[in-house]
DNA sequence: ATGCAATAGTTGCGAGCACAACTATATACA
DNA sequence: TGTATATAGTTGTGCTCGCAACTATTGCAT
């Protein structure tokens, strides 16, 4: 039968963890839309803000993130088109194209980022303990790194990794 | 500066639980694929095999999942054409429909689920003593418990919560 | 009873993304 | 050096889904 498996607790952890990121991630998209920015515009932005010089080339941007080599060419349009990454040749790799963060594109970071922050703390790091908090994210790391061989370690490497 | 934000305690939690999320999900969705159905659609499948009946209404599919009613429509409509669920008019309330699994879908259930559950636990249950489990998942009900009122509760009273 | 608002479900349309095919460049190796 | 293979990025195509508009039915108020 079926409802054999119905409540099996492994469902029901899965059913958590989704529950969890999808709901946090409908909450947190709802505050970056207001600032005319998706989820994925906003995450490329953060991570081109962090980088020194503010650029990463496209390959890197589909690695960091959940996107395909087309998806990453698109995202890198919408966000050209409003003038907050721009494209620059790369000297040492003609192949290679760098998104490099503009201006603009720091300032519209800036403008979200503080709420954005105090949005995340509401609802998900200030909802536990200091303990617990720390329990869950060392058990997110722990499944992070069975399913994701080598996000964290070098970038080149975990493409090699992962086939 | 846009790096003082770069590496908030804040940003990095998010990034641990994204990653855990969307590196887990890709992992399942492979192995659901093989047997042809999307996530969305066996994640439909189960909740219509374990309820009494076997049966529930459009909306209540899209309460229960991430969809909005027009997106249960169309993954309804796919599932409908693969013999796998039929809709039968609800007697009570004829603006209604039933979605009701098939023997067919019930033995795609069957045919999915045990391999299912092992790489469930391969990949994310497994991966933590019990004691680390518990607390991962205590911490996940607190995060989904603050960003899904009534996620849990009667689904006829959580649309109302949530608006 | 009648009219009005709320609800269940479907459909047209457009946005976003993956896949595969393609161009251009780089690297390996003979 | 010349050829084969791998890699970076883009583009055409098709699928999935949300939004808004629509139909049908229900329930409420008068």
């Amino acid at each position: 039968m079926t409802r054999d498996y119905a409540d099996d607790p492994r469902l029901t952890a899965v059913g958590l963890l989704s529950e969890a990121y999808l709901g946090l991630h409908a909450k947190l998209a709802c505050q970056i839309a207001e600032h005319g920015l998706s989820m994925i515009e906003f995450e490329i932005l953060i991570r081109l803000g962090r980088t020194p010089g503010g650029q990463l080339r496209m390959t890197d941007l589909a690695a960091q993130t959940s996107l395909t080599a087309s998806g990453v060419t698109r995202v890198v349009d919408r966000l050209e088109r409003d003038s907050l990454v721009t494209r620059t040749a790369c000297p040492s790799d003609r192949r290679s194209l760098y998104t490099v963060i503009t201006a603009s594109g720091r300032a519209r970071l800036e403008a979200v980022l503080p709420r954005h922050l105090q949005l995340i703390d509401e609802w998900f790091t200030g909802q536990l303990t200091p303990n617990a908090l720390d329990d869950l994210l060392s058990g997110l790391r722990t499944v992070r790194d069975a399913v994701r061989p080598g996000a964290e370690a070098g970038i080149k490497n975990a493409a090699a990794l992962t086939r």
